[in-house]
DNA sequence: CACCCTTGACAACATGATTGATAGGGTTCT
DNA sequence: AGAACCCTATCAATCATGTTGTCAAGGGTG
């Protein structure tokens, strides 16, 4: 899953910095720091305390988007689903990620070569 | 569970019409047709085509409301809950309805008693 | 007949999501 | 050092949504 460019890519490795990743997902970098006050994203931090977004971050955040700009759900509608997921082990919401990540992956594929605008 | 008040009493039978089940739940008419419109819920209909609520229905709603008042949940994103409700077999929100419904319970149980106003 | 139900439309009001700009200060790179 | 980016925090504009309210025109029932 998620196209792995190559050997030694790390999808949990955090590389994007928040003008970056709101490029290629994009939204409003405004927008990722409300995701992560909201608690739907919890991006690393480097050690001068700046956020680096990973490629399973990018997921999450174009998994958010689709829920909100497609679905119409809430931030808080979300976060009670993120909460089920933990409680339930992750495969509560994997047949959303069927219908939702063929949208989210061709996006950040798509994003991530021509995105730049 | 729902404290049956006695025998012969089934908590699916239709019984309440659209403006005793509002007065019973605290919530206006016409939220109850857009909760129906929204595929939130499904009450039975009369010959005549007139909304009968059950216990269940207003149980639904009450949770609809401990949802949208308290977790400030969309309308939208009870919507998918319930979807995933069904495709789940009614045991994901089990806990939930373990924070919700003695709330839940105690308002129906105070309402059906004194809640005329 | 009076009263409540039906659908449909319109509006008011508050809240939320998103984007945008700004200010003051730190970090990184050339 | 200076430019360009990051940080937090705040204020505002815009648009959509949730809820309540009302009106109209019609049907069912005591």
């Amino acid at each position: 899953m998620f196209r792995s460019s190559g050997p030694g890519i790390d999808p949990s490795r955090p590389v994007y910095v928040i003008s970056v990743a709101a490029e290629i997902v994009a939204v409003h970098p405004r927008t990722l720091r409300i995701y992560e006050e909201a608690g739907l994203i919890c991006p690393s931090r480097t050690e001068s305390n700046i956020r680096l977004f990973s490629e399973n971050d990018l997921r999450r955040i174009l998994w958010i988007r689709h829920l909100t700009q497609d679905l119409g759900v809430n931030l808080a509608g979300i976060k009670l689903l993120f909460q089920l997921e933990e409680r339930l082990g992750e495969r509560i919401l994997e047949r959303l990620y069927e219908e939702g990540n063929k949208k989210s992956e061709r996006a950040v594929a798509t994003a991530r070569e021509g995105g730049r605008r």
